[in-house]
This record gives structure tokens, C-alpha cells and sequence, in this order.
DNA sequence: TACTATTTAATTTTT
DNA sequence: TTAAATAGTA
């Protein structure tokens, strides 16, 4: 056996994990460390090597795009295609489980799968149903409970409202939202775990099957495994599979979605004997990057620890700029990547990262002025346009008539005379009947409604019978060719003035030829259609449809994650947000915001810049800002400011102090300035974050040591200067 | 039912 | 500021 293309490229760290025996595997793997080409090499030793067949490894990853990359790898690897290895997603394997398991997992044999969308829709109808007053409840926060209950493995039977009437209420109301999917058929991404990890753990002989079929778990970004998840892994595990799992405990951003990194700890408790090799040698960034990487983290306390090196050149400094405000930062950015073009190099190796989502407008502002190509990532993705959500919910009624989701999407869209009342008859049948809203449907037109609602009920019920037996024959495509027209979503959109009737047909069009393209797997077992409509919901599909090739690229640092580019801007370095104002004052969330700089950082190969302004025009209102701290955390001699300050002694620890403000300020005079410190008399000691307005109305924010931050008025306050 | 005025709130996001 | 959701009007 010729085991060189599979050991070759390795160093010594990667290849001991690589070769390792059979025991528990935990790899810390830093940024840019090789930790993908740890875990496909890995896979390929197994199957090339110990002689494992690929149908005795599962490989896991968080998204689809990681999922596929992993498969290509090891197949070019071994020069050969690897069908019966098991790779997806935790949602796609929890998905392929259930379809192959349907009866014990207790569920009907054509669930459909819904998205967050749906999901917060169907949560906002139970609200109106059982009259539940929605500013007192808000639904989002009911659905962010409902999936951090699943996602702790909990059902309302086990949970107990502690005597407390509000969480009493949530508990009823997760109970009425799973009798609600449970009527439709409708399970949502954090059901599939669920379900799937109690589907190993109620049939024995299920499980005892898979755990002898998979012999070896391959994990990537273990760090960001939720409860749930990780459960279902060591069910799956037992004693006799060998779990190889790789992450990064300083790359753990997740936690605001249930990743707990705890797991990293929890995982060598479960294992004992558990190997752990650390990867620390990049191949990604400068030595200067990697150094102000390794600086900034390292304030972060209960690390696992890991310092990251190179054997490649120091590089260059990190440039740091104060910008006065957010369109000059936008213009520095700008010039910047002019010379980076003008250099002869490509638009899209340089990438634009920011905390905020909301921060790329200005950035956007500078990019068209210049005319630089770039590309947002981001927002709505193809699955989950409007349109697109529409005709998928025509093809999921064909199917299911029982999926009241995609019902009330749908009953009147286009308008077709089943206005807001009809269908409150509709849902007080199927509320007081405890039926589907396609039942009740069927009920009143029958008896309770007017002639004129009654004969457009009944119209929309005979479109989608009359949907479902025209396209009974079809193959897919066609199919949805089929639907999409004679839905009259089509003629919808045609109505539409201006251009946006226009992309929506041209997605409809594009949907067809998804259709078209569409190869459902072989090993899966299911009609087309339902396998199409799974995988709209599992896979949303690209962010922006056509893209320029060639275009610098703009991003929140959490989609930064996994990615690399030469040059790297990190934008909008304030504290406040970044770190984010909710995140400042909880030492966890302080923790994780750090976590995401160092994401941030790591990003660069070549060159970082890093940028704050001043003042920056927030929510409508100026504000002063303070350089965020992680800056401060960066050492000096990796930083060259750029066009610095005249007269500021210590330029990175206290910049803005120094330069007159904007000449109409009236704070100045009262020489309070940021970061002074001030005594009130009845909250004491503090420090000055921020200031606005002039005169009589000129406030401060103080960030008191006892009592946290005020907003005051200045001339009441009485503060003294120290 | 569609358009317009008003109110409200404002991280991060994959499945 | 602005985008989205809601309420009010033609």
C-alpha cells in the first residue's frame, strides 16, 4: 500500500492525528492549522489503510458547503467515488434517518421539513388562535425558546414552569406549537435532532444496527455542537465506535444559538483514554497577524490553549485607522483597495468584515461611488424569497393538504376573494374541531360561509386538487413548470410594475430549472418531489444568485468563519459595536465577542486593517465612540497607525482624546471629553463614554463603576472632573 | 383590498 | 436612519 499522497503533505501534528489507532480523537485545530485536510485525510487513511469501508464512516459537519467539500476532497484523494460514506449535516443525517425510519420515529411517512420562517409564521397564528396577546408575548422569543428547549433535548413534559406564570405560559404554548406540527406533519430544524436522537434512544435494535455499521464518527467544528447534537453522537458512539472530532474552542461564536464548547471538555469526561493533538502551525497568515492573534485572545480566560506560529515571514504591520467618522472609514477603505487593484491584484482576494450587518451600507455607499465591484453576503438566500416560499408551498399543499403552513401562505395569494375573515372562520373550525385549516376549509364553505366566500373557498380547494391530479404524471420539472403557472403566481408577479415583478418571475423560472437540475439521492428512497422539497428547506441555496466574478467581498466576521483572503478589513472597531453594547457587560459575552476578533483576524493571510471612527451616525443619531478594546490588546509594535494623531501620547489606548472635536461642541467647554473621569453625587465614580447635543441639552453617557451606564443631562448632572 | 401614515425598535445565522 | 410591522384610509 502506497500511503504517500495520503501522508505526504502532512506535518508531524496533522499526521499523528491522521494515523492515530482507533481510540477517541480530539483535535484542537487552530485557525488556517489544516483542520479539514486533517479530518479528510483521516477518512481516506481509514479507507485506504486500516481498510474500513466507506459505508462504516460517518462524517459531520454544520453546513451543506463544508459537507460537500469534505466528499469532493476525499474522493480526489482516493481517486475514486465514496457513495456509501454517510457526510452531511447533523440536520441532514437527523433528515435521512427519519425518512428511512418514519414509524418508530413515530412520524407520518411525508412530514415536511420547516424553516425558521415558517416556523415563526406558524408560531404567530397559534398566537392569534388561542388569543394569546402578542406584544406580551412576543413570538420570536417564543420560538428562541421553543428551540433552546430542543435544542437542551427537552419536551414540555419535562420542563417545569417553577411555579412561575410566564414560563408557565411558554410551556403551553411550545405544548399547542408541537400539536400544531404534529398535525401537519411539519417538523422544523431543531425537531429533526430531536427526533432523530430519540429514535436511537427508544429502539434499541435500531441503534445497536447504526452503532455497528459506523465504526468510525468523524466530527468537523465540534466546538459549535449543541446539546442535542452531541447527545445523539455519543448515543451513536457507544462504547464501541471511535469518535474522531476536530474544533477550535477559540473559534466558538455559536453560543447564542445553544453551541456549547463545554463539549470539548465534556467529550475527553465521556472518552476516557481520549487522544488530544493540537494543531498550531499555520499555513495561512503572516507572523505578525498570527501574533496579534495569538495577543488578542489570550485575555480570554478557561482556553484550552494553543498559540498559533509560522514558519512564513513576519509580513507586514497591521495598519490601524482612526477615521473621523463612518463615511471617511468607508473612504480609507476604498483607497486602499484601489491600490490593491491598481497593484494588479484581484478584487475578490480582499475582503471587507464588519460586526454588524447594518454597518455595510456606508462601506456599499464607497464601493458604488468608486465603482468597485462587490458582493454582499448575506440576506435572503434563494429558498427563501418570497416567491420561491410561495410556489413551494402550492407543491408542499399537492402533497400534504394537511400543512397548514403553507395553507395560509397561500389561501389568498394571489388575491383570490379569502380575506382576513373567511379565514378566521376557517381557523375557528379547525381550532374548535382540532383539524387542519384544509378540513376546516372543506367544513365551512359547506355550511357557515356566505355564497361569494363559500364559492372562492371551494375554487381554491378545487385548484390544488386539480394541481395535484394534472401534475400526478409529470416528472419534477415539469411538475413545477406546472404549478408555478397555473397557480396564477406567474400572472401575480406580471402585474407587478417596475422591476421587481420581473426578478421574481426570473426566480420562479429559476426554481423550474432547480427542478430541472435537481439529482435526488438514489440511497434515499423518496418521491422527487418530496425529495425536492426537503432539500429547499435544508439547503436555502446561494446568498446572491449571479454574482460578479471578480468582486471584493463584504461580510459579517460570523460568515467570515472558515473563509481566507489576502487583505482583510475589519471595520467599525468601537466598543459598543465591537464589542456589541449587549455583549459588553457579560464577561461570557465579552469572551465570545473576543473569540469573533480573533475569527476576525485569522481571516487575513497577507495584510489586516483594522479601522474605527470616531464618531459614527447610529440609529439616526451621532454618537462619539471609544477605539474598541481588543485594539488595545493588539501590541504596539505589530501596529502602525495610520496618518497618526498630532499630540496624542498614547495613540492606541486613548485615541480621540487628543484632536479638537467637531467646532459647535459645546462639551469641550465644560471640559468633560471621552474618557474622563467623573464623580457624581449620588452614583459615584465613573468614566464618559459618549456624548451628544449641545447647550442646555448636552448629555452624557457615564459608566458608573457601581451602577453601570447613565445617560445625563449635563447641566444637572453636577459632575466633577478628576 | 391596496395604498399610505405611523409606530417601533435596532447583533451575530445555519439548518 | 431606516426597515418592517401595524393601523388607518380611500
Amino acid at each position: 500500500m502506497d500511503v504517500t499522497p495520503i501522508l505526504d503533505t502532512l506535518n508531524d501534528a496533522q499526521r499523528e492525528a491522521v494515523t492515530a489507532p482507533a481510540e477517541p480523537m480530539l483535535v484542537i485545530a487552530g485557525a488556517g492549522s489544516g483542520k479539514t485536510r486533517v479530518l479528510v485525510h483521516r477518512a481516506a487513511w481509514l479507507i485506504d489503510v486500516e481498510g474500513v469501508p466507506p459505508q462504516g464512516l460517518l462524517a459531520v459537519t454544520f453546513t451543506n458547503k463544508a459537507a460537500a467539500e469534505m466528499r469532493g476532497r476525499i474522493e480526489t484523494l482516493l481517486k475514486l467515488p465514496v457513495n456509501p460514506l454517510w457526510i452531511g449535516t447533523f440536520h441532514g443525517l437527523a433528515h435521512r434517518l427519519l425518512r428511512r425510519h418514519w414509524r418508530e420515529a413515530g412520524l407520518p411517512q411525508g412530514f415536511q421539513i420547516i424553516d425558521a420562517d415558517d416556523q415563526l409564521r406558524l408560531i404567530k397564528r397559534l398566537l392569534k388562535n388561542l388569543e394569546v396577546d402578542d406584544s406580551r408575548w412576543v413570538p420570536r422569543e417564543i420560538q428562541y425558546f421553543i428551540n433552546g428547549q430542543k435544542d437542551e433535548g427537552l419536551r414540555p413534559e419535562h420542563l417545569d414552569d417553577e411555579r412561575d406564570p410566564d414560563r408557565r405560559q411558554m410551556i403551553e404554548l411550545y405544548k399547542a406549537y408541537e400539536a400544531v406540527c404534529e398535525r401537519g406533519g411539519l417538523v422544523d430544524f431543531a425537531e429533526l435532532l430531536l427526533a432523530a436522537h430519540e429514535l436511537f434512544r427508544d429502539n434499541a435494535e435500531l441503534l445497536g444496527h447504526y452503532r455497528r455499521r459506523f465504526q468510525h464518527l468523524l466530527v468537523d467544528e465540534f466546538q459549535d455542537t449543541n446539546a442535542i447534537q452531541y447527545a445523539w453522537l455519543r448515543l451513536l458512539a457507544g462504547d464501541q465506535s471511535v469518535p474522531f472530532v476536530v474544533g477550535d474552542d477559540d473559534q466558538s461564536i455559536y453560543r447564542w444559538r445553544g453551541a456549547r464548547v463545554e463539549h470539548i471538555h465534556q467529550f475527553q469526561r465521556d472518552f476516557p483514554g481520549t487522544r488530544v493533538v493540537k494543531l498550531e502551525q499555520n499555513y495561512r497568515s503572516t507572523g505578525t497577524i498570527l501574533n496579534a492573534a495569538n495577543a488578542v485572545i489570550a485575555n480570554n480566560g478557561s482556553r484550552m490553549g494553543k498559540n498559533l506560529w509560522t514558519e512564513g515571514v513576519d509580513g507586514e504591520p497591521i495598519r490601524l485607522y482612526a477615521a473621523y467618522n463612518e463615511r471617511d472609514e468607508a473612504d480609507f477603505v476604498v483607497a486602499r483597495l484601489r491600490d490593491w487593484i491598481d497593484q494588479g491584484n484581484l478584487r475578490a482576494d480582499a475582503a471587507i468584515l464588519y460586526r454588524s450587518n447594518a454597518q455595510s451600507r456606508v462601506l456599499e455607499e464607497g464601493l458604488i461611488n468608486a465603482r468597485i465591484p462587490y458582493r454582499v453576503y448575506g440576506g435572503l438566500r434563494f429558498f427563501e424569497r418570497a416567491e420561491i416560499k410561495d410556489a413551494l408551498a402550492y407543491l408542499r399543499l399537492t402533497v400534504n393538504r394537511d400543512d397548514d403552513a403553507s395553507f395560509e401562505r397561500i389561501v389568498n395569494r394571489p388575491t383570490r376573494g379569502i380575506g382576513a375573515r373567511t379565514v378566521e372562520a376557517m381557523r375557528a373550525y379547525a381550532r374548535a374541531n382540532a383539524c387542519s385549516m384544509w378540513r376546516a376549509a372543506g367544513a365551512v364553505a359547506s355550511d357557515t360561509l356566505s355564497g361569494r366566500a363559500a364559492s372562492s373557498v371551494s375554487a381554491f380547494m378545487q385548484l390544488i386538487e386539480k394541481l395535484a391530479h394534472e401534475t400526478e404524471t409529470l416528472d419534477l420539472e415539469d411538475k413545477v413548470d406546472h404549478v408555478v403557472h397555473a397557480s396564477g403566481l406567474i400572472d401575480l408577479f406580471k402585474k407587478d410594475k417596475g422591476e421587481r415583478g420581473e426578478t421574481r418571475i426570473e426566480n420562479l423560472m429559476e426554481l423550474v430549472s432547480a427542478a430541472k437540475g435537481f439529482e435526488p439521492d438514489p440511497a434515499e428512497d423518496m418521491a422527487p418531489l418530496d425529495a425536492f422539497l426537503a432539500h429547499a428547506a435544508l439547503e436555502a441555496g446561494e446568498g446572491q444568485a449571479n454574482a460578479w466574478d471578480d468582486c471584493v467581498q463584504l461580510m459579517t466576521m460570523h460568515s467570515a468563519k472558515g473563509l481566507e483572503f489576502p487583505l482583510v478589513f475589519l471595520c467599525g472597531m468601537e466598543d459598543g459595536l465591537f464589542p456589541h453594547q449587549r455583549s459588553i457587560n457579560d464577561p461570557n459575552g465579552l469572551e465570545e465577542e473576543r473569540r469573533l476578533c480573533y475569527v476576525g483576524i485569522t481571516r487575513a493571510m497577507q495584510a489586516l486593517y483594522v479601522t474605527y471612527a470616531e464618531q459614527r451616525r447610529l440609529h439616526g443619531m451621532d454618537n462619539f465612540s471609544v477605539p474598541s478594546r481588543f485594539i488595545a490588546e493588539i501590541p504596539e509594535e505589530h501596529v502602525e497607525e495610520v496618518r497618526p494623531k498630532v499630540s496624542v501620547s498614547r495613540p492606541l489606548r486613548n485615541a480621540g482624546a487628543g484632536r479638537p472635536r467637531s467646532p459647535s461642541n459645546g462639551m469641550a467647554e465644560a471640559g468633560v471629553r471621552l474618557g474622563q473621569r467623573v464623580r457624581h453625587g449620588k452614583f459615584g465614580d465613573g468614566v464618559v463614554l459618549n456624548y451628544e447635543g449641545q447647550g442646555a441639552h448636552a448629555r452624557v453617557e457615564v459608566n458608573f463603576e457601581n451602577v453601570g451606564t447613565k445617560w445625563l443631562v449635563l447641566s444637572y448632572a453636577n459632575l466633577d472632573l478628576m
